[in-house]
DNA sequence: TCCCATATTTCTGTATACAGTATACTGAAC
DNA sequence: GTTCAGTATACTGTATACAGAAATATGGGA
């Protein structure tokens, strides 16, 4: 049994993160160490330590003297990240052993298939979503590369929220997940990466729509 | 007058980095926080806050219960690092405005330039270096990009102390560099992002024959 | 001499305490 | 009513204290 002592400031950071998900913070606002402490029934100090490890992956900022706020949220900040992503995802493929590449390929068209099984659960299609993308860089040797795309990833769980209510969601993920497992069964490299920038850089036009329609869904109230 | 007080933690952050680039630690060992905040002048608070910002950039590693630890050089890490760097690179270069990066090109070549025109000083070569990939980089609108490159740049200062007594730095540097200026200067985008890849690229090469040969120096004593 | 168990020490992870700064509030002058 | 000064409060940034886990040292038995 691999009980793993987790530290303090590893669960807090998973906590805040999942909280974040779930949107139960107003992203741009200032953070109250002492409040948010108090709720997760910790000290400050391992607190703060999460909250530094999160401001460099993009989740949080900080000002001198004024503490840590959440990071705002908007359109072309999504965006960013999803440039960066984008990019590290090609060149995470572009580094993985082609014959590798081969031989998992049809497991990710599988994967890429097993979307249009599931029902529409936010949480379920959030899970095929990642475990696509994890097996589509399996084979990547370079660790930090793989690394520091998770860490972008985990500032793009700020937007979660507006994922929710997307309705065609499943079956856009479902082709254009198909589209790259498909280039790499025919060992178009290049295809292959040209589907999976296209996957993300769609995914910021998506964001864009669903961040509207909430904010005027918010107004309305 | 913009006095900006500087948090101790961001202090110890740059002190510590500058402790690295010049050798003073040895990598893979384990850091001993109350021997290094004595030494530093501080408490373990805002040390333990400063060491976290740099494991997340990949300088220091952390194992549960046993602490930090200075994140072991190699040439794989280096080249995993620069495999990165130089994607990125090229992603900035891509979303810089075509139009502004046509009016800096000649200042870039400038820049290329002055590399020839300094003495061999390693801190002052840095400088140039560092320079001119500032002012490549200066038109690209995406700030997380940049900033996760600074990120990643960090990291490479543990290598720092390597290129010291490489004598044709600075002679293939100003070559490399004016073959990406003159690129741009051509308008053609992919002939300096190919020249950019490979001045990283060959940095990897450089530093693999630098590491090998102060490990048999260090082997011989 | 080697190995294993136990005791001791060291060090990390977390909580608490304190100081200084930023913010909010109160009240008086205009 | 508005503005400014002065005070009180809240909060961050840093230091210190404490508990528990690792690492190391000690000693006895094979």
């Amino acid at each position: 049994m691999a009980i793993q002592r987790q530290s303090l400031r590893e669960q807090i950071e998973t906590e805040v993160m999942n909280r974040v998900g779930a949107g139960d913070f107003d992203m741009g606002e200032s953070i109250n160490e002492v409040t948010l402490s108090a709720d997760l029934g910790v000290s400050r100090t391992p607190l703060r330590e999460a909250l530094i490890s999160l401001s460099q992956q993009g989740v949080i900022t900080r000002i001198s003297g004024k503490g840590f706020r959440w990071a705002p949220i908007s359109e072309r900040d999504f965006a960013e990240a999803v440039q960066i992503i984008a990019a590290l995802e090609c060149l995470a493929l572009e580094l993985s052993p082609a014959d590798e590449l081969n031989v998992i390929a049809p497991r990710i068209l599988d994967a890429a298939k097993a979307f249009t099984a599931t029902e529409a659960l936010a949480e379920e299609v959030n899970s095929h979503d990642d475990d696509f993308h994890e097996l589509l860089l399996s084979k990547c040797p370079n660790r930090r590369l793989l690394e520091t795309i998770a860490s972008h990833k985990v500032a793009l769980r700020r937007y979660e929220k507006f994922f929710v209510g997307a309705k065609d969601r499943v079956e856009r993920a479902a082709t254009e997940h198909s589209a790259i497992a498909n280039a790499l069964i025919a060992k178009d490299l290049s295809a292959a990466q040209a589907a999976l920038t296209a996957n993300w850089l769609n995914s910021t036009s998506r964001i864009g729509k669903a961040m509207a329609s909430k904010e005027g869904a918010k107004a309305a109230v």
